[in-house]
DNA sequence: CTTGCTACTCTTTTT
DNA sequence: GAGTAGCAAG
């Protein structure tokens, strides 16, 4: 049996697995088996330690991860152990703990967890009711603001605003959490903070969850955020075995509140910690890992690794510019065609990333043009679509009459005669009385033309609540979209409507799966599925993700695309030398993703939205040793381009360049999105030329002069 | 109350 | 260029 724990672990793993009691941080580069040390880890305390398994919590990033680690635990030690675990993301264990503790924190049992999208909808109802301007508070700010406080365990009672703007957030922050407790409902931060309440503020719980804890193991240790951390200290604090694994280098989460500094706060508060370093990494080459470290050896502040590999040198990492995002698209699909063709690679051993969702759509559509197949993770998630949300609102008013939120987006969806007016006053006259939409109703109070409307809503919406505990979710699922009439209102005969059907039947299918389990689990679970998470590994085809997606994935082949000034590095981050390096480690996430082959793409035009205009390279391409590459880093990248992919693309021919330009440093031009600037310089640029303009706003652009429409004055 | 039109803001990244 | 918020008319 011991044997099979530690197949396949070298020595440093090993010794990582049997490491002694008491906190660990485990620093380990990309691809050094983190995971599989982890998982180790829990296979051994179970089998060598005999600890009981309902007496380890493991932490994990994604429910993927969560499940892949149980799979494997499954083949390890038998499932009868591994099923007793405690395992799973941050969110879903504490979901898990406060459905179970739920009075405690003054909701009920069957409270709804409110997703990105539910948030902003209760803080423009906070906003509405403290009579603030949408326009003048953005709602995806303040919501920014209240998010990063409740990660930095910040409650509204404390909160301290240094600003006008910060003032407005503290007053929105109390009655975001009012309208929150009165829908019965928590955001993604509460199901965290609100654990960490729990077991700060009642002696009794924490008691026993530090009882029963006796080792607790985090993944993905770097993107922790303040909340977090102080959950596991509470939860390990009694027995002190604090297993964290992972690498500074692959922190990517900051801007959702993940703080590297755990790392430092782990060794000042555990002065007994011990430190292990796993350096070699066991999935790339070493000219992969060259270039990974040419790339994030910039950053500064941080503890030198120098990764090595038994794997040899490898194929040369490929740079390439080519004219524009649809022909940057059409050279993954060739290439991977030829890479198929040739035997170095299956499909399914090839992803190809981006920073944004956005740019997903020109590999797609080459794709589709190729007839070839592909997986895409996230982008137009399955969830976040309209008919998806409109059933789960559905079966949220019915789980939950409290809550208002769902009941807004569907008490119209048909349209009843329901409109914003009647909600409205139904709202209110909830809220005045503490009562929940359903009970209102119920009593017949409101009058008027809406009336009508309303008593058949009520009657229905009875009916549902009724039979939650009679059907299972299936049932109930087909028999709410039935009686609502939403199933009609979406098969309305077009063809988007039949998509739209086939949607809803994915998520009946989903439903269908939860079997006899109560509808709160279900719809708990719905809400933390992550956007990896609908990645199957049967079909055998290239899978299109962002780099954050991208995380702990490895794959043969990389085709990472965008490689441009404002893309990756994302222009956002221009102006702050800590996202910078973020960005940076983006880059480096995705370039040691790949075992074999890597491939840096770029496009010399781009359209953001409107006319495409011309791109400069990525900074971080000058960080790669020329030595490592197929193709030229930045300088003369243009060169290296194919140059048959150019023709036809503009105006003049090859032969005709030359050194002239239209425009002239100091012409006064005028642009119809940015009004009249000042040329400040303008360069050929092949068979366009290159305009530099300082418009009169004080912004600075860099225009085509062929298709910006750019005159002069 | 609903429908249909125009105008405007977006694009980081997601548990 | 696209999705939606806001508005006017029916």
């Amino acid at each position: 049996m011991d044997a099979n724990l530690f197949d396949n672990l070298n020595t440093a793993q090993r010794q990582a697995v049997e490491v002694k009691d008491g906190p660990v941080l485990v620093i380990a580069g990309p691809g050094s088996g983190k995971t599989r040390v982890l998982t180790s880890r829990v296979a051994w305390l179970l089998e060598v330690r005999q600890v009981y398994p309902y007496r380890i919590m493991a932490v994990t990033f994604t429910n993927k991860a969560a499940r892949e680690m149980r799979d494997r635990l499954n083949r390890m030690v038998g499932a009868a152990r591994a099923n007793d675990l405690m395992l799973g993301t941050f969110h879903s264990i504490c979901a898990r703990i406060l459905r179970r503790e739920a009075p405690l924190i003054g909701v009920d049992r069957d409270f709804t967890i409110y997703d990105a999208d539910d948030q902003l909808n209760v803080v423009k109802a906070a906003l509405s009711e403290l009579n603030l301007d949408e326009k003048k508070y953005k709602p995806g700010a303040v919501h920014h603001a209240i998010s990063t406080s409740k990660n930095e365990l910040i409650w509204p009672e404390d909160y301290k605003p240094d600003t006008y703007f910060n003032e407005i957030v503290r007053r929105v922050y109390e009655k975001y959490n009012a309208i929150l407790r009165a829908n019965n409902a928590l955001d993604f931060d509460d199901l965290l903070t609100e654990a960490v309440r729990l077991l700060r503020q009642n002696q009794t719980v924490r008691d026993r969850m530090q009882e029963r804890y006796l080792h607790v193991l985090v993944d993905e240790f770097q993107d922790t955020n303040i909340a977090q951390y102080a959950l596991i200290n509470l939860i390990a604090g009694r027995h002190r075995n604090l297993f964290c694994v992972g690498d500074p280098d692959q922190s990517i989460y900051k801007w959702r509140g993940a703080d590297y500094r755990n790392a430092n706060r782990l060794s000042d508060d555990h002065p007994d910690l011990s430190v292990i370093a796993l350096d070699q990494n066991y999935r790339s080459t070493q000219t992969i890992l060259d270039s990974a470290m040419a790339v994030i050896r910039k950053n500064p502040n941080r503890r030198h690794i120098k990764l090595f590999t038994e794997h040899g040198q490898g194929a040369k990492v490929v740079v390439r510019e080519l004219f524009n995002a649809d022909e940057e698209a059409q050279y993954v699909v060739d290439t991977i065609n030829e890479l198929v063709s040739q035997q170095a690679a299956q499909a399914g051993d090839i992803a190809v990333m981006y920073r944004t969702n956005a740019q997903s759509r020109a590999i797609e559509d080459a794709f589709v043009r190729a007839g070839m197949p592909y997986k895409l993770v996230g982008a137009t998630r399955f969830y976040a679509r309209k008919e998806v949300k409109d059933v789960l609102a559905y079966l949220r008013i019915v789980n939950n009459p409290a809550d208002s939120i769902s009941l807004q987006r569907i008490v119209n969806v048909p349209p009843r005669g329901i409109g914003e007016k009647t909600f409205a006053t139904l709202d209110e006259i909830a809220r005045a009385n503490g009562m929940t939409g359903l009970e209102v109703l119920k009593q017949g109070k409101l009058s008027g033309r809406s009336a009508k409307a309303l008593g058949e809503f009520s009657t229905l919406w009875q009916q549902w609540v009724r039979l939650r505990d009679e059907l299972n979710v299936g049932q109930l699922f087909d028999h709410v979209l039935n009686t609502s009439g939403y199933r009609e209102f979406i098969q309305d005969g077009t063809e988007e409507g039949a998509d739209r059907w086939a949607n809803v039947q994915e998520l009946r299918t989903v439903a269908e799966a939860s079997g006899d389990a109560p509808l709160s689990d279900f719809l708990s679970d719905v809400a933390l599925v992550s956007e990896s998470d609908n990645l199957e590994e049967t079909a055998n085809a290239p899978v299109l993700l962002t780099l954050h997606a991208a995380k702990g994935l490895e794959f043969r082949c990389v085709f990472i695309v965008g490689m441009e000034d404002g893309i990756l590095p994302h222009s956002r981050s221009f102006d702050d030398p800590e996202e910078m390096a973020e960005e940076r480690r983006l880059l480096y996430v995705g370039i040691t993703r790949a075992k074999e082959r890597l491939y840096l793409l770029r496009a010399f035009r781009r359209g953001t939205y409107g006319p495409s205009e011309v791109t400069n390279p990525s900074r971080f391409l000058d960080d790669l040793p020329a030595g490592l590459l197929d193709g030229k880093s930045r300088k003369n990248a243009a060169l290296q381009a194919d140059v048959t992919r150019w023709k036809g693309s503009a105006a003049a021919p090859l032969s005709s360049y030359n050194l002239t330009t239209e425009f002239k440093a100091g012409d006064r031009v005028y642009h119809q999105k940015f009004g009249e600037g000042i040329v400040q310089r303008s360069i050929r640029q092949r068979d366009d030329e290159e305009v530099e303009v300082y418009f009169d706003d004080g912004k600075i652009k860099r225009l085509s002069a062929g298709i910006s429409g750019l005159k002069k004055l």
